[in-house]
RNA sequence: GGGAGCUUAGCUCAGCUGGUUCAGAGCAUCUGCCUUACAAGCAGAGGGUCACUGGUUCGAACCCAGUAGCUCCCA
């Protein structure tokens, strides 16, 4: 096999992807194997590949591809959620396209669309996964949407409603006008927009003057139920008692006293308008006051406005501004800050609304799900998010789980003419139950509620559900892969999907999902925005991949992303990866092209056993960093393990001269070494490492003898010693180096080298090593300072390299000097905390003898170089 | 307004139990090399008051308190 002058990713990455889909890699069956188990978090049915899935699935695919060399039973479950909201905004503008409108069709039309949708649309994201190199079991790829998912779905809210922790209730909810659905907490996006705060003035009834008002929402004073002020507020005390007139209407409201309003600001005059607005509604309920809601559901003014019907929201407050000016109700307006906000999907604003709706009890069910997570059943990494978690669960209010769509699975709540309702399944069983409440009902009397539910109540069944845990809660699957191993995602939905996930967990089967959560940190931009696609500040990880390759894009990704932390994406990560692989792929091109020559004897035995041990030291700290899910520290020293060690020491130490053979021995470790390699790196940079496996260097391999298979190599031995040395070797050899290019002296033109007698290391041993990286002729001992000689000294050896010129005695008096100094000043700090009785009594032994062997070098040092000083005279 | 977190080289970040004069990596910069595996490369170099102020300690980038700036979450 010839082999080109780089690597070309294209080619490589659909024939090894193919490969091991034919060769069912991915697959996963119980088995007599330690199970390690991953189920994605499903991306949005409706959504693209972008920066964040790259880096959250980068993540995934490392860990299972890990998981899977360690002989473990390795299963990712692929999937995708409906997303309904997001979804019917997709299926509704489809249909305007083709001039359909939403309302012209019925439920059944309108949901065969979706489906129409779904199916053209809703896999893009898996195939682009695939691209990424994602090992998945796409055979129990699933959907939350799909029969046995939404059964799930519906028998869990038949379970908790029976439970009692499932009721129906009006509440102020979170509306989208635009979505025409309520959304809960987490999904309104607050931000801080300039308003204005108009002064209204409101007649009093008794024609005794009038009182002023401050709002940023005009429009809605015909929907106010009464004024408040504070009874502490001595301005308003002739107040007490009055009702005023609301302008333009004229309809009398009462003037009501509460400590809730704030004196100091606007007017210390609230408007209180229980329909459209939270804390108004509460203080409503404590006063007896009135609902009255002036809006429908599109945000538009209803008929109880009596004014501007018909008019959204916004055009309203404008023309109502008018309204007021002219007819001398407007007293100022100022420019306002404040925070509103906004909903995710449709960026509409929210707006608040009185509705009738599903909720689900959350305090009983967060109590065992907070205790997983402070007992450490479940972990969190990083754990700095177990407070946020914590606060969250602490605090956790009702969950609202009805929303007004047609996308989702529908409440299976059926109601009877007389109003009431019952839960049921099917119809025939609603039928059953209506008839125990109101005899005489008919079938087809009953209508079902029109709302589905909230995608979250799909998505925190995921780990269950998609081993079918809930049609068959014994079978062999959950059984062996639940609860699952490591779940990665982003610290945005640890509250609404993952603490539910645990909370679902708990209630279904008695136990946690998962045993780590592993939280990435957001995808940014080089100046810290946030990558989204209305910025346009976001690459298409496509085209990345078509760049950099996906080996490239995988290590790009990983390259800066400690877990929980924001990750500043730059291209030049990319490049960074790409060159990377290009790095190993011509390391194997220089191992291919020797040619062997069984005459040789090996007479690298050195450089292959320090190799070795460095490799098995290398794997222990990778080993150390993946316990502890620092991803990017295991990536690298792997990287500095294989550029470093194996590519600019190792392979440097052993090449042979160019065109010379190798011997036998060294040949067959290196490949070895390079195999071993191979497997260590195929985690995260699967495809070049399965095109380099499969060369001919390393033999004939069948067909199922694939790196991704392949087991991750055992820890062997350390020699400390050995390593130790070479360190110092290095050391040598750079110092030679630096004496070429302060000199300005070839790589090419051999030196000679002496080292003073006696040294702390048997220097004969690398004699070979150091000829052959410094370029030296011949290594000697010097029993004294070799006169015209540069000098360098490394640990407490001195080495002279002569020179043919003359040294300058000035320049090197003066480096001697400073080194000398540095050296005293060390020697003094060691010898402060060895002559403290506090620290000799306090100190670990271990550090009073590192202290002390510090104290020997350096002394000896010392003595060398006051050699060299009254050597040169100075 | 309440809570959490962050601040280390020009940039992005490591620094794990406080212990080498400990300050580290990559990128960027500078110098010298087209040395037949690799210029997507090789050999070197410079660059820091560890945000600030105090405290604890024999010893602090690391622990504690306060200050400033930034980020996120909740209201």
């Amino acid at each position: 096999m010839s082999i080109s002058k780089t690597y070309l990713p294209k080619e490589t990455e659909e024939k090894w992807y193919s490969y091991w889909l034919e060769h069912n890699f991915f697959k996963s069956v119980p088995d007599e194997r330690e199970p390690y188990t991953i189920v994605i978090p499903p991306p949005n049915v409706t959504g693209v590949l972008h920066m964040g899935h790259m880096l959250n699935n980068t993540i995934q695919d490392v860990l299972i591809r890990r998981a899977r060399m360690k002989g473990k039973n390795a299963c990712w479950v692929p999937g995708t959620d409906h997303a309904s909201i997001a979804t019917e905004a997709k299926v509704v503008a489809m249909l305007k396209e083709r001039g359909i409108s939403k309302k012209d069709l019925t439920r059944t039309e309108f949901l065969s669309y979706a489906w129409e949708w779904k199916e053209k649309y809703g896999g893009i994201i898996l195939e682009q996964l695939k691209k990424l190199g994602a090992s998945c079991d796409w055979d129990r790829t699933r959907f939350t949407m799909e029969d046995d998912l939404s059964e799930a779905v519906i028998d869990t809210f038949i379970h908790l409603y029976k439970k009692g922790q499932i009721y129906r209730g009006v509440r102020m909810v979170n509306w989208d006008p635009q979505g025409k659905t309520a959304v809960s907490d987490e999904e309104v996006i607050r931000k801080e927009v300039n308003q204005k705060l108009y002064y209204i003035r409101y007649n009093i009834n008794d024609g005794s003057g009038y009182l002023t008002v401050a709002t940023t929402r005009p429009e809605t004073i015909m929907a106010d139920a009464a004024i408040c002020v504070n009874p502490n507020d001595e301005r308003y005390l002739h107040l007490h008692g009055k009702t005023v007139l609301i302008p333009l209407i004229n309809r009398e409201i009462p003037v009501i006293l509460d400590e809730y309003v704030t004196m100091d600001f606007g007017t210390g005059c609230l408007k209180v308008t229980p329909a459209h607005d939270l804390n108004d509604y509460e203080l409503g309920q404590k006063h007896n006051l009135p609902v009255i809601d002036i809006l429908n559901d599109d945000g538009t003014l209803n008929e109880n406005a009596q004014i501007l019907i018909g008019e959204d929201r916004f055009a309203a407050r404008k023309k109502i501004a008018v309204l007021l000016e002219t007819d001398g109700y407007l007293d100022k307006v100022e420019d306002y800050k404040s925070q509103i906000g906004f909903s995710e999907r449709t960026d509409a604003v929210i707006e608040p609304k009185l509705s009738m709706q599903w909720f689900c009890k959350m305090e009983d069910m967060a109590k065992p799900a907070l205790d997983y997570v402070l007992k450490g059943d479940i972990k969190l990494i990083p754990d700095k998010f177990i407070n946020t978690y914590k606060y969250w669960m602490e605090n956790v209010k009702d969950w609202c789980i009805s929303r007004q769509l047609w996308w989702g699975q529908r409440i299976p709540a059926w109601y009877l003419p007389n109003g009431q309702f019952v839960i049921a399944k099917t119809l025939e069983e609603a039928f059953e139950a209506a008839k125990a409440i109101l005899p005489q009902v008919k079938a087809e009397e009953l209508r079902q509620d029109e709302d589905v539910l909230d995608t979250w109540f799909s998505s925190w069944l995921w780990p269950i559900s998609v081993f079918d845990g809930f049609k068959d809660p014994n079978n062999a699957d959950i059984n062996y892969y639940y609860p699952t191993n490591d779940l990665v995602t982003a610290p945005e939905i640890l509250f609404f999907w993952v603490a539910r996930m645990i909370m679902a967990g708990h209630e279904f089967r008695g136990e946690v999902p998962f045993k780590n959560v592993y939280l990435t940190g957001i995808v940014r931009d080089k100046i810290g925005r946030k990558m989204s696609k209305s910025l346009g500040n976001s690459p298409d990880p496509l085209d990345l991949i078509d760049k950099y390759g996906a080996d490239g894009v995988r290590v790009g990704m990983l390259r800066s992303s400690p877990a929980g932390n924001d990750l500043m994406f730059d291209e030049s990560h990319c490049e960074w990866g790409r060159n990377f692989f290009n790095k190993v792929w011509n390391a194997f091109r220089l191992v291919k092209g020797w040619e062997v020559d069984d005459q040789l004897a090996n007479t690298n035995e050195t450089s292959i056993k320090w190799f070795e041990s460095r490799f098995n030291e290398a794997l222990i700290e990778i080993e150390s960093n993946f316990a502890q899910y620092r991803i990017s520290e295991a990536l690298m020293t792997t990287y500095k393990l294989v550029w470093d060690d194996f590519c600019a020491w190792y392979l440097e130490m052993i090449k042979p001269v160019y065109e010379h053979p190798i011997d036998r021995e060294t040949l067959n470790s290196t490949i070895a070494f390079f195999e071993n390699i191979l497997k260590i790196l195929h985690p995260f940079m699967p495809f070049i490492t399965e095109e380099l496996w499969h060369d001919e260097l390393f033999g004939e391999r069948s067909a199922d003898d694939c790196c991704i298979v392949a087991l991750l190599p055992s820890n062997g031995q350390i020699n400390t010693q050995l390593l130790t040395e070479v360190e110092i070797v290095k050391q040598i050899i750079t110092q030679i180096r630096n004496v070429r290019n302060n000199k300005q002296i070839s790589p090419k033109e051999k030196l000679e080298l002496s080292v003073k007698e006696n040294p702390s290391v048997n220097y004969n041993n690398y004699e070979q090593i150091i000829k052959k990286l410094g370029n030296i002729g011949s290594l000697q001992t010097a029993k004294d300072k070799v006169a015209g000689a540069v000098s360098f000294m490394v640990t407490t050896d001195e080495f002279y390299i002569p020179l043919n010129e003359s040294i300058d005695p000035q320049a090197e008096c003066e480096r001697l000097q400073k080194e000398k100094e540095y050296l005293l000043g060390f020697l003094k700090s060691v010898n402060s905390k060895l002559g403290n009785e506090k620290f000799m009594a306090n100190a670990k032994p271990d550090v009073i003898e590192i202290e002390l062997k510090k104290k020997a070098d350096a002394e000896a040092k010392l003595k060398t170089l006051e050699e060299s000083l009254s050597a040169l005279a100075c």
